[in-house]
DNA sequence: AATGAATGAGGTTTCATTCAT
DNA sequence: GATGAATGAAACCTCATTCAT
């Protein structure tokens, strides 16, 4: 890669933090190009070599997300934890990314009337479901539930941990949630 | 009421009606005035008699569905069941409704990036807490969670409902979650 | 007609009017429609409730012109004079009005790429072919030469007489060029 | 010529012909710097150290068929056939001129507002006015109309013999105007 | 109460041209 | 000589809202 495309890249990049800033702050709509290269000191002109439209630089900004997530999923698939360890884990994973990109999302999701796309690949939901399989065949997770069930209510809980508006720090609020949600899901003996 | 009064009324939700269905159809940014009132069979002047900006209409809409939800409600207030199927009572009814205008809460929420507003007002989350603080008193529910958390909790398992994209019945769907929430909020003796 | 319809025909007008000068003075694609509106006194969004476009005003005008053309043609319908002079009567008609309107045309031809679309319907066409039929009929036409072929040269002739760069003033050039034509057109005993 | 200059005008010509190209297909405001030199398989930047503007384009077109029509006309100039036929033969030639190049002139026509520039120098009026003096002075043509006349009326039918939309071949179409207007030109005994 | 023509701020987008590399 | 990223003027067009009728 040459200077040229180094340089690139740069702006690329300094024009995607600008708009996922004034997107937070102000909602896409409310967000126009020219604010975003006054923001970036780029000419309005610029802003079209390198996106199409506002809109564009959503998907460019998700699609990082997505990478990161995926290599947080690749390093506890190494762990030996047991499954509710694991989902532990992996909650507080996530939890931590969305909490950190939440409005990111919210943008996201506000923008695409489409049934929310949370910002995971099928190795995100396969993994998790591989865990929960696990669980069930060491008689440890109830089996009565449908496991898509299960993984849907796992994510409404990140959801409502995340758009809470209790005073209760986030990470205890994940914790709390888990708790009813191994709870609910736990064999009892 | 005179038949000036109900003929208003009735121009107001022919606007209405067209208006939501329009919103729902393409987004309220997407949909004019002028289409609305095109749909309504009216002049777009007369648009300004009854409301203020496009946006007024959703507010209307909404404190529709709230009072319906109000009255739901205040059945259920009469009901003599215990905690857990008062609960179960009180899902059924709000995810009823919740399924039903599921997309007018759709465009509501992209409407207003402001912190979700879920169209209930205080008098829904205070019965929900008079139920759950009536269930851990007679000791049938976990005094160790929040009740908020609880609270919260049971919001995400109708959103997830809601939103879920298995092919299992929403009926069924929001039974299966309800077991795993209760279950996991229930008190082990 | 109410004074409202009166009062958009005006205001239509009064943006044609403005329009085709300022096509004529300096071309299509040069003048803005903020211009426009500007010389006809009304605000730019006043433009887009009249046409659709810059060019619908072409079509527009244009259609004003072919109705005029078309009424000429009627009155000469009623003539008893013979074909060469009924032909010498159509030239000075076409003549005048194409003169007179020389620019539009020409503004209209450079618009559209599509083959120059003379402004006569087939009313003229065929009222055209029917004399040089009637002079071939009685002997004064020479018939060796399709008649499209000679329609096509009187209609040079016109284009001829409207484009030339000759000093020479416009009534006589036609003239010239009309003696030419019909020399080579008359049947020689 | 060295290597150096060859290669220029090789660069050059590519680039002239997308131009063209995309000049008629598309018109000239319609075709951008990027599409040609995309087309032509070089940088935009390259453009400018050809060419200083879009327009220049078509002066450089043009003259290069201006040249043609001279040489073919310097050819005729020898010839020792009669005026008649030389018309003739002028026309054939020039209409074949016209008809190859019909689209590039209707664009360059287009292009500028300016009165119609017949894409012929002097030189080719010159030639014209030559043969028909010569015709007037051995009694062949009519001396009753002025020689500008003649040259319009000769234009215009070559104009005319190109816009045709008639199904007769574009030959013949010649021969048949000129028929027309050479009986009309020739003096009667 | 109903109307719809007029408005113009405000956005998006294009693209010829420059110039540093 | 070749390049292409940067530029920003300039155009188009939309549409919520007003207000005279």
């Amino acid at each position: 890669m040459d200077r040229r495309q180094r340089k690139k890249l740069q702006v690329q990049k300094s024009i995607v933090d600008v708009a996922i800033k004034l997107f937070i702050e102000k909602g896409v709509e409310e967000t126009t190009v020219a604010e975003i290269m006054e923001g970036a000191d780029f000419g309005i002109g610029t802003f079209y070599n390198y996106f199409q439209s506002k809109e564009d630089i959503l998907k460019y900004a998700l699609a990082e997300k997505i990478s990161e997530v995926k290599r947080s999923l690749e390093e506890l698939n190494q762990s030996s934890a047991n499954p509710p360890q694991k989902i532990s884990q992996l909650l507080l994973i996530l939890g931590k990314i969305f909490e950190e990109n939440q409005q990111l999302f919210k943008v996201y999701r506000n923008q695409s009337l489409s049934p929310i796309q949370p910002p995971h690949g099928p190795e995100f939901k396969d993994f998790l479901v591989s865990v929960i399989r696990e669980g069930q065949e060491k008689g440890e997770f109830r089996v009565t539930i449908p496991i898509e069930m299960v993984t849907e209510m796992f994510m409404g809980l990140i959801q409502s941990a995340i758009t809470s508006r209790s005073q209760i720090p986030f990470q205890e609020n994940l914790e709390y949630k888990l708790d009813l949600f191994l709870e609910g899901l736990t064999e009892k003996k």
